[in-house]
RNA sequence: GCCCGGGUGGCGGAACUGGCAGACGCGGAGGACUCAAAAUCCUCUGCCCUUCGGGGCGUGUGGGUUCAAGUCCCACCCCGGGCACCA
């Protein structure tokens, strides 16, 4: 809001929108737990808070108001799915997912925790098999992943995106089955595997495969059979934290298949293997083992008895186990003597001229699973038919909109499932009975493209005029917490591009955020405020007792707006003083406005010059986004004038009056209710209106400066002098200090450095 | 394990490019006003020593560079966050 208004007096034309992203879980469990309806509650609360958004004094745009649970903002969500899956862009799939027991529902993979829990609700996540609905985010990896490279956002986050997007350049090929003779069969198909390192493949010993892979029962032999099922009970029961985890003993963890593959650089026959740590998920789900240079597939090795060859010459002095680093390449027949980049680039060579393989470049990130099985959220506008199978609602009976009568319980299962009205429809291909699809999506679509929205809320037509949003957007400025890094600021960033591509949004419009900043959290002794664990400090209270420019300052106050905060550390006190202070001071029938007659004096021009510094520096705070010292500049500034008018001369009437001003015009982006009020009673007029100030340079010279003299490095003594003194007479009038010659007792300085006209220091 | 942040008084924090450490606020002490209290106003407030002139120590720890280090370099400790079997 301070930038909003701090902008505004700049002349710049400012679109400062507000919106609610009212669907959710909490929304849904708070209507569970009350027996109510989520639209009771949500409509209720977001009254509540608009209520409090404008006590605080937002200047927001409330004429361009959003709601996600808005019919009017379900139809364009549902539109947007719609022009999605005409393009390719949706899909669904039988896909093992991530099921939440507490939600009730499944989850994005950017929903779950590194240690397998839910990142809402902290319960142990489980694996599942369901037809789900999928936004196809992969397709854009690259371009999310190179586009960052462009955007004023804090490096932290950028890093974070591209850790998660997770590039990495390598090979893909084919491993042929072996016959029992050991040599390759050429009636089946070889088994696929992905490596970064096709350069180490003269080490390759033994292959591995996901327990999951769906060529497991082919590949296993009559032998292995029963243990191998065994391996895959006990995977299967295993929770997803004891299958990431890398203690216990390696033994378990994998299995002999009983087959063999051939490793086509050697044409060696090698076994295969299962294990656990190989996930379906990535690459082919399929591996080359080289213990020789990769630590896990050592200590795999070591476990199961299975030959180590080195492909890379380690250094001389190199006692480890694998070895990853560079080196010329050994054992290894026709890419022997190469550095790794060199061999990665020959064996890549070789797998193509074999017609085996090929260059290959893999992503961590994975296609956005948007399907939920909760009530509470933006319906997907699909309908099955039996004979047509799953067919679009058509564009003209958009909203899909959830029925009213419905009853929520505590089973968890979404109303919509049994609900006959609202699942009996028929299909909009062949007319015959269809039911509809009862899966919500995950609030992040809702609040993946509403910025577009703010630039044209009234549409009917279209989600936004393409015009309107040439006209403001990007987002000059996106404000959040870090806690959106990753989720929220990929999936909008996807959005974009989509849109853009579809010819919805503007073609040139690749990213939505121009510059990010990421504001801190506020904390409540010692742990997260937030309004999912329902312990918020609700600023009506504060504002009853000191007021909306008591809180606002002190929010200002208390710390860099990049740093979290506990709320016990606000100054409410402090700034509700310093405001009592700035009223005492501006009023017009204010015991501190006392003036004296007569001539200006050399205080005067003093005071003058500390309301341009005053200007200058604030001017710079607010720029750097430093407020705590921009209201420290303020508070230095009103003592400083306490003293101006307290003093045995009185103040000048002109004087002060400017220096008043100042004060209010600086501190109006913070304090807008007090200084609005003051500025009427001096003026008649609103401090809102007035352009920013902007400070006389020539004010801005200082004449004396205070030279630190220092001997051997420590402060001796200090002397006012001239600003424009040269570094011989900083010297002498060192030398001149008698503190200095007392300390010195006669001895000359061996070295002096001066650095007028800040610093002498005598080296003795 | 890897990658980012960060460690400064009793507390929140200041210190732009190496150049006065601790701005500003809170808390604390004293004083003025008042019959009294609140509010307000003023002064002091890093720690230790002091003959009250001043002196010593001090930015997580240990070393280093420099006339000079909170700031730069090396090693380590602690806290917060992210990623984590990704082949």
């Amino acid at each position: 809001d301070l930038l909003v208004r701090y902008r505004t007096m700049n002349g710049d034309g400012v679109l400062s929108p507000i919106g609610f992203d009212s669907f959710g879980l909490p929304a849904e469990n708070a209507a569970i737990a009350a027996g109510t309806h989520p639209r009771e509650s949500t409509d209720a609360n977001i009254e509540r808070l608009a209520t409090s958004l404008k006590r605080i004094g937002a200047v927001y745009d409330w004429r361009r108001v959003l709601s996600s649970h808005d019919p009017e903002y379900i139809r364009w969500t549902q539109w947007i799915f719609l022009k999605f899956y005409e393009n390719g862009l949706v899909y669904r799939d039988e896909a093992p997912v991530n099921w939440c027991p507490g939600c009730k529902t499944v989850l994005a993979n950017e929903q779950v925790l590194a240690d397998g829990t839910c990142e809402r609700s902290g319960d142990l996540v489980e694996r599942m098999h369901m037809e789900q609905w999928f936004y196809r985010i992969t397709e854009y990896a690259q371009e999310l992943l190179d586009d960052l490279d462009d955007l004023d956002w804090p490096e932290r986050v950028k890093l974070m995106q591209r850790n998660w997007i997770g590039r990495s350049e390598g090979a893909e090929f084919s491993l042929p089955i072996a016959a029992a003779d050991g040599s390759a069969r050429t009636d089946v198909e070889g088994l696929r595997v992905y490596t970064t390192r096709p350069d180490t493949s003269f080490g390759m010993t033994f292959a591995v495969m996901s327990p999951e892979h769906p060529r497991v029962e082919e590949l296993v032999s009559a032998e292995q059979q029963d243990e191998v099922r065994e391996f895959i009970a006990t995977v299967s029961a295993k929770s997803e934290i004891d299958r990431l985890s890398t203690e216990g003993p390696i033994e378990a963890r994998g299995v002999f298949t009983g087959s063999h593959v051939v490793n086509p650089f050697t044409d060696a026959a090698i076994p295969l293997y299962l294990a656990d740590y190989v996930l379906t998920t990535y690459g082919t789900g399929a591996i080359m083992a080289v213990p020789g240079q990769d630590q896990r597939d050592w200590d795999f090795a070591e476990a199961f008895g299975l030959e180590i060859i080195r492909t890379v010459q380690p250094p001389e002095d190199f006692d480890g186990e694998a070895y990853t680093g560079e080196g010329p390449a050994i054992n290894s027949e026709w890419l022997d003597g190469l550095g790794v980049a060199d061999a990665i680039a020959e064996a890549n060579r070789w797998l193509v001229e074999q017609g085996i393989g090929e260059p290959k470049v893999n992503y961590r990130l994975r296609d956005w699973l948007l399907s939920r099985q909760r009530f509470w959220g933006c319906p997907i506008p699909i309908v099955y038919c039996d004979r047509c199978g799953a067919q679009p609602v058509p564009v003209d009976e958009l909203p899909v909109v959830a029925p009213d009568d419905v009853e929520l319980t505590p089973t968890g299962q979404s109303p919509l499932v049994s609900h006959e009205g609202f699942l009996n429809t028929t299909c909009p291909n062949c007319g015959g009975r269809a039911r509809r699809e009862t899966d919500t999506m995950d609030t992040f679509v809702d609040s993946s493209w509403y910025f577009l929205r703010f630039a044209d809320p009234d549409n009917t037509e279209a989600p936004f005029a393409k015009e309107a949003v040439e006209r403001w957007l990007p987002v000059d400025q996106y404000i959040g917490g870090v806690e959106h890094a990753i989720l929220h600021l990929m999936y909008a960033r996807f959005f974009t591009k989509a849109l853009a591509d579809l010819g919805v949004a503007p073609a040139d419009l690749r990213e939505p955020f121009a510059r990010l900043f990421t504001q801190g959290m506020v904390r409540f002794g010692g742990g997260k405020m937030s309004k999912s664990r329902g312990n918020l400090v609700e600023p009506d209270a504060i504002i009853d007792s000191f007021g909306a420019d008591s809180l606002r300052l002190a929010i200002l106050q208390v710390k860099p707006p990049a740093e979290d905060v506990d709320w016990e550390d606000f100054g409410i006190e402090g700034c509700s003083r310093f405001l009592g202070r700035l009223w005492r001071l501006a009023h017009p029938d204010g015991v501190m406005t006392a003036t004296r007659d007569g001539e200006r004096a050399s205080v005067d021009d003093e005071v003058d010059k500390a309301a341009h510094r005053l200007i200058d520096r604030v001017t710079f705070d607010y720029e750097r986004w430093s407020y705590n010292t921009a209201v420290a500049a303020c508070m230095e500034y009103t003592n400083r004038l306490y003293k101006y008018v307290q003093d045995d001369d009185g103040a000048h009437g002109p004087t002060l009056d400017f220096a008043v001003d100042t004060l209010l015009e600086v501190v109006a982006p913070m304090v807008p209710h007090v200084t609005a009020e003051l500025w009427e009673r001096r003026h008649g007029e609103h401090v809102h209106e007035r352009r920013w100030p902007v400070a006389d340079p020539a004010k801005l010279v200082v004449e004396t400066v205070t030279l630190v003299v220092q001997v051997n490095g420590k402060v001796r003594d200090r002397l006012e002098v001239a600003a424009d003194i040269d570094a011989s007479a900083a010297e002498d009038a060192a030398l001149a200090s008698s503190k200095v010659r007392a300390l010195l007792d006669g001895a000359e300085p061996s070295k002096v450095i001066s650095r007028p006209p800040t610093l002498v220091n005598l080296v003795v």
